[in-house]
DNA sequence: TCTGGGGTCCTTAGCCGG
DNA sequence: TCTGCCGGCTAAGGACCC
């Protein structure tokens, strides 16, 4: 599901010296449309794309779908306009969430230096494992063969010495491939790449670049770093310049640790109600409460995001006491949705994110009252809903909500938002 | 064509205290 | 006492990635 920019000339043998080339980056092909492949095999060989009905975007399609220019965060309309005859089928993520841990279990097994990037790529640090399993190149064969035999997804490797060469070797050996970049080949490779190729450079970016000559990863090497610090500003300018010269010093990171945590909701159809907008607030308070105590955090920072109708997108955050809290999180996220005015148009998303988190157990004061008996009924909430189901406790005022759609399934905005998260 | 939802990182600006 | 400078923090927005 990469999007970064490819280059037919990358896609060749360069070598097979894999002494220097100890990061593997796994990346599966074409991930949701393989899994759905698997329950749909009359379907196999046929266009076909994974994405959300309504204001979707295409999150995932097979080769034969992208022949006709279909590719992932395409809007869907768009997507059905250049392949009338695909077949779209609607995301089911917790079947992708369970084939992706049987895929990071394999991966597992060949080395516990394991960075898991996304639902369904990863690196791999394979310096360790070579006296067990034999050299980068074996390795990565007989996971992208084991990875088949056992899930039937296809999955493409990349070898390299940097995780970041690693990364573009795999996607230039899509799809279902293995592409070696030996350590001495690195350069060579990186300067037959278009700039857009390089990890943070988009679509601005590459505009801006490109005013300035810049197309090319080899052009970019080419710049004295000071002219990329006056284009890009020094952080983005300096990475480029490393980046372009095949210096990346990141190491493959087991444990990483979650800055934020956020839930938001794209309507069905614009929302200028404010009550409509509280509801999904407290909704999606309770949400992303419930996933930091379950990951046993506490974010210091509530940060509300709102989208109008014209696609202009503010941000509205306030810095508070770590809480856990649905109740609190709801509180300081309704303050902020307050100071920020509906214009005709309305709402076309809104979400809520805690920033600043930091362990359950830091920094906490004590709490005396009705904030500690919300935290207790809302772990007690935690408990049934594990047992139970998602759906199996909801808090009243959403519940009554839910009560009117049930009457009247269209007419509400909200009753269109609820339909599409796919639950109520 | 009309743009999801989950995130990360960086830049800029204002405020505050030393 | 006033002013300038600097660092740290907070807030907002933008770009990017999968």
């Amino acid at each position: 599901m990469s999007r970064g920019e490819r280059s037919a000339a990358a896609r060749r043998d360069w070598g097979s010296d894999d002494t220097g080339t100890s990061v593997l980056h796994v990346d599966m092909d074409a991930f949701f449309a393989a899994v759905e492949l698997l329950d749909r095999p009359e379907l196999l060989g046929r266009p076909v794309i994974v994405g959300g009905e309504q204001r979707g975007v295409v999150l995932s399609a097979t080769y034969e779908a992208r022949r006709f220019g279909v590719h992932s965060a395409m809007p869907m309309a768009r997507a059905r306009a250049l392949c009338p005859q695909a077949v779209v089928l609607p995301p089911h993520h917790d079947t992708y969430t369970r084939v992706s841990r049987q895929v990071m279990a394999i991966l597992a097994d060949v080395t516990p230096v394991m960075e898991k990037v996304s639902i369904d790529e990863a690196f791999l640090d394979v310096s360790g494992a070579r006296r067990r399993l034999g050299p980068p190149v074996a390795i990565a064969r007989a996971l992208r063969e084991r990875i088949h035999r056992e899930l039937g997804v296809p999955a493409s490797v990349g070898v390299a010495a940097t995780k970041f060469v690693a990364k573009l070797a795999s996607s230039h050996a899509k799809p279902d491939g293995l592409l070696l970049v030996p350590r001495e080949a690195t350069v060579p490779f990186l300067h037959s790449l278009p700039v857009g190729a390089l990890w943070g450079v988009g679509e601005r970016t590459r505009e801006r670049l490109h005013v300035h000559g810049i197309d090319t990863v080899e052009a970019l090497a080419a710049q004295p770093v000071r002219t990329l610090h006056r284009i890009l500003g020094v952080a983005a300018g300096q990475r480029l310049h490393d980046l372009a010269a095949g210096r990346d010093p990141r190491a493959v990171e087991p444990e990483r640790v979650e800055k934020s945590v956020g839930t938001e909701t794209t309507f069905a159809a614009d929302v200028t109600d404010r009550a409509t907008l509280e509801t999904v607030l407290l909704d999606q308070a309770h949400r992303t409460a419930a996933r930091l105590r379950a990951a046993g955090m506490r974010g210091r920072t509530v940060a509300v995001k709102v989208r109008f109708s014209d696609f202009r997108t503010i941000t509205r955050s306030r810095a508070t006491e770590a809480t856990d809290v649905a109740h609190e999180v709801f509180a300081v996220a309704r303050s902020l949705l307050d100071d920020v005015a509906v214009p005709p148009g309305g709402v076309r998303l809104l979400g809520v994110r805690l920033e600043q988190l930091q362990p359950a157990g830091e920094g906490v004061q004590l709490r005396l009252g009705e904030d500690d008996n919300r935290r207790e009924a809302e772990t007690a909430m935690d408990t049934i809903r594990r047992r139970f189901g998602p759906s199996a406790l909801r808090p009243a005022s959403l519940l009554e909500r839910s009560a009117e759609q049930a009457g009247e399934p269209d007419a509400r905005p909200e009753a269109a938002a609820r339909g599409q998260q796919g639950h109520s």
